[in-house]
DNA sequence: GTTCTAACA
DNA sequence: TGTTAGCA
């Protein structure tokens, strides 16, 4: 497929694409006219990608780490390295430090729409009340 | 119409 | 990152 599939397929631009390649996250191969070919394989590995991404880890380390849970589900025992694990290592507290960071945050925003929601409904005027609350 | 590379308000 | 320019 051509960058435009790829790029709707896994909801990334096409500039980001041609980036990640160029970080040499992901491998494109060429077809006659010099465009850009890909597999079905690189829409699931733009997909880990962009979670990795997500997770907030660097394009850097995901380079080093990619291959290390590339195509198999099976973890790859021999890719690891000393200096691997240690960054795994660390991006392991890294994430952990963020997460418990958006607890907390998440928690904040939670008990602030709590209280003003209750002094809204103690008010009793104006607001939506009775709208649905569906969000998740 | 799509993609490519390179470069910039 | 988006976007734009000038090609193929």
């Amino acid at each position: 497929m051509r960058i435009g599939e790829l790029s709707e397929r896994t909801g990334t631009s096409r500039r980001l694409l041609r980036y990640y390649e160029e970080q040499g996250l992901i491998v494109a191969g060429r077809a006659a006219n010099g465009y850009r070919d890909y597999d079905e394989f690189s829409v699931d590995r733009v997909v880990q990608i962009r979670g990795l991404l997500d997770a907030g880890l660097p394009t850097r380390i995901i380079k080093q780490i990619l291959p290390c849970l590339d195509k198999p589900r099976a973890i790859h025992f021999p890719d690891a390295t000393p200096e691997m694990l240690a960054t795994l290592e660390r991006e392991l507290d890294r994430m952990t430090h963020r997460a418990e960071c958006l607890l907390r945050n998440r928690d904040a925003i939670a008990e602030y729409l709590d209280a003003v929601r209750v002094t809204r409904d103690v008010g009793g005027r104006g607001g939506r009340r009775g709208q649905g609350q569906g969000i998740e």
